[in-house]
DNA sequence: AAGAAGTCGTGAACCGCTTCACTGATACGT
DNA sequence: ACGTATCAGTGAAGCGGTTCACGACTTCTT
């Protein structure tokens, strides 16, 4: 009875009794099309209209009929409405730990893509490295009834994991969360890739190198230090870890002052091309050329590290692969329930001139 | 009745008849707390829940007692519920015409973040440069029921922007959407900046100077060309356009050519970093040094540009001033249905180490 | 004291879609 | 010919809020 009123009131109300309000309903932003007018049209019920939108259970047919008549009126589904009633949103939390660094900036575009194509809608966020941000965040994308949250953790061992994880689909991206049951990992090998870098620079001639890591969050165990030291003994070479901020301006400072110091490193691997930057302004601060007074090599393969001089060696992720594996191993975590095991990504080396043999000393 | 069998049904259910089913109640995300549970709890109507939650109608002593259960109880309002019944969704479309560029990047977290704070939430989508794509996402961002679409367009003049703007808020950066109603629009004056940058190089002595434009989408005027023949005129100086692809690769052939043609310019504007990135690159390939033998001048500040050697000048736009004016606007136009008048950014010089005096021939 | 004007709060409709339980009709097996 | 499946489709109950119209109870006027 109520679209009884609807579609008789408003043309006697705006030809007739009162044209000024004639104009308000034109420039209102036009009733949307429903279920309910195609349902009216074909003279079938609400559900079976549903029904044929969604191509279940009724003949052939039927479901051309309807979708006929939908596309003539130009139906599109109401998606909150859908939403509220299948209990999924569509939407998919992408909660990136620090999205001002380049390479979670590409990831994140690439999933915005990629679940768009799964006619998913990517929700980007970023905790700009602030772990309770992370926190809070998580929280409140939860809260907003994402389907599935894929984050690109700060803090893998964080606490909150744990209650995102109860209480709907996660996905990590980078690192595992230790403990907590996720529904699909893609973690990167990093060891592999300090491996390759460290060999590459022994084979070189390097005897004494600088490892460049990101300041993280304390955790448990910090396994880099593990790595790097046994790759290093196992090389029979001498190399440091040093923790640095991502960013180029810290990363400068870090750099300056291991250079300045009593027997420098002949080669620096940067866990991240932000931090390489850092370490090309100090070289050029002390008047050292690149590769010839030291060597250089990142991680992540920003689109400019090709740009500097020398262009960055460096090494990147199969970013095509990343995503779309995340993107069908999140699907079928949300429209199936299965947990997908863990996938391992080895990042690709992406030589190019930042990196020679050391200087005979 | 349907919350009698809900609370009674669960124990009986699952401890004495199927305890398998129990488990399974355990393991299933937990149950929203609803209104309903805050109304029971309080005593109250759904209906007196509601306002209070908002903190309207009722006095404040019965708000504060509703608000106390509500914490007691974790509740967190459902926002597709709200959105259904009120027909605000709270999210807000942020459509990049071509995400790959890093301002476009830098502008669209900056968005995130601040909606965010004025609880919005951005869905962030990217049209790679596709004009037909930047139509169907439009489309499709709207059908998603967003509150508004703030734009960074590829092309303002397109028809599809004024279907957009009769059906959602419409908010554009960078360029105005001639013809369309939009409730905000935030510009970049690019003719002071031409103008500007032009100033600059012919008080040092240019004479030449070849100004990079990006290819973009033919518009019925081309107000660049005039803008750079009228200033170059006035300054007395010979100045070209040129258009490029935005990208480093492209615009490093067009620079090759210029550079390569006869009597080549002594300085470049290039109306966005990545392309003067190009430049350096054909400077590198030709053995030409800058500043000394031709000076580069960018526009956009990727904060990438302060490492190239030498390190580029440029422009760049107050982001916070850009994003707290859209975001603003935005807010008020969804609230108040307020449109705004047209705000004009002026960029800010960012001089740095790639502009001289040109060689005296 | 009687009506007017608030306060505080309630019931019910509604947003647009999904889904469950169910009905009639037709086809099938024997 | 009779009971049983299967098919095509329906009615109504949600989902979790918002909002409108209205009622009971105070308080203020005059």
């Amino acid at each position: 009875m109520n679209r009884f009123t609807d579609t008789f009131s408003e043309p006697l109300h705006c030809d007739a009794v009162k044209p000024a309000v004639y104009c308000q309903c034109v420039s209102q932003k036009q009733r949307r099309v429903t279920l309910r007018d195609i349902a009216d049209e074909t003279g079938l019920s609400l559900a079976a209209v549903s029904y044929a939108m969604r191509g279940l259970q009724l003949p052939l047919e039927t479901r051309q009929r309807v979708q006929e008549v939908a596309d003539r009126l130009g139906y599109q589904a109401d998606p909150i409405a859908r939403a509220l009633a299948s209990g999924r949103t569509g939407y998919v939390g992408v909660l990136c730990g620090s999205l001002g660094d380049l390479w979670q900036q590409g990831i994140a575009a690439a999933l915005g893509r990629g679940l768009l194509q799964a006619s998913r809608q990517a929700l980007i966020v970023d905790a700009s490295n602030d772990p309770a941000l992370e926190a809070s965040l998580a929280a409140q994308l939860v809260d907003q009834r994402v389907d599935a949250l894929i984050c690109l953790p700060i803090d893998p061992a964080a606490e909150h994991w744990r209650q995102v994880a109860e209480r709907t689909v996660l996905v990590s991206i980078g690192d595992a969360l230790p403990g907590v049951s996720t529904a699909a990992e893609v973690v990167f090998d990093n060891e592999a890739t300090v491996s390759s870098a460290l060999e590459q620079l022994a084979r070189l001639g390097h005897r004494n190198i600088a490892v460049l890591t990101p300041a993280t969050i304390a955790t448990p165990d910090r396994p880099a230090e593990v790595v790097v030291h046994r790759l290093a003994a196992e090389l029979g070479i001498r190399a440091t870890l040093h923790t640095s901020p991502y960013e180029l301006d810290g990363a400068h400072a870090v750099a300056r002052e291991i250079l300045a110091g009593a027997d420098p490193p002949t080669a620096f691997f940067c866990l991240a091309d932000s931090m390489a930057y850092g370490v090309y302004a100090a070289t050029r601060e002390l008047g050292l050329r690149v590769p010839e007074d030291l060597s250089v090599l990142g991680y992540d393969d920003n689109p400019v590290s090709g740009l500097l001089t020398p262009p960055l060696s460096s090494y990147r992720w199969p970013i095509e692969l990343l995503v779309s594996s995340v993107v069908e191993r999140t699907v079928r975590a949300i429209d199936e329930g299965k947990h997908s095991r863990r996938k391992v990504l080895v990042p690709i080396a992406q030589p190019r001139q930042s990196v020679g043999p050391p200087k005979s000393r």
